[in-house]
DNA sequence: CCTTTAAATCGCGATATTTCGATATATGGA
DNA sequence: TCCATATATCGAAATATCGCGATTTAAAGG
């Protein structure tokens, strides 16, 4: 968990909403026939959504990853990016307990 | 309540320490007999345990202020800075609300 | 193989942040 | 009024981040 890591990752509002879409696969077009069995979502429906350059989702969906708040899972040419809600709880469980008194 | 500000006052080690350190008043020297009555911390405390010059803790303290995690207050020459709690509860919670599932 | 598609990486200019020293402002006291 | 002290603001150099287009890598299918 690091933490400096993480909250850079946040420090940016669109990562921030792809974080919050993520909570919801229905944020998103329907999944492939042959994805349908898998968890997360693909990166170009991330972008599509995002209306951000390729390699700008790319390098935000990396950021995140490195932030420890998705994890990604390649399946063939496709890359399926899931939150990883026990790494956000515990980010705000840090947060909470630094910024809290006492 | 400006999330975009309070995340950036926060993408910060220091900025966040100094938020840890002024939970308690006993980090710092004892105040002047002129002040014991005052709560808060004066910048040249700060500064001298943070070791970083005097214009950046000013700084500092301002973008602490602008996010609302602390408030200012100026008695004569002296600004004393003291953590606003409600504010800092504030954004908690709204992270937390943006943050978390559902 | 060759082509297509998905995603990651590279290189870059633009912009923002960091941190400083120097300077300005405000206050209190001799 | 003049000087010392406390803090804020300015200007600049170093570094980091943003977001793009171009290129590379990886996999699938013909």
């Amino acid at each position: 968990m690091d933490i400096e890591k993480s909250i850079a990752a946040l420090n940016n509002p669109l990562r921030r909403r792809i974080l919050e879409w993520l909570k919801d696969r229905s944020n998103f077009p329907p999944a492939l026939p042959e994805h349908t069995d898998l968890e997360g979502v693909c990166v170009a429906y991330i972008q599509e959504k995002a209306q951000v350059s390729q390699s700008t989702i790319s390098a935000y969906m990396s950021k995140l990853k490195d932030a420890g708040f998705v994890v990604a899972e390649r399946h063939g040419q496709w890359t399926f990016y899931r939150r990883d809600e026990a790494k956000i709880q515990a980010f705000l469980a840090v947060v909470q307990n630094e910024l809290l008194k006492p």
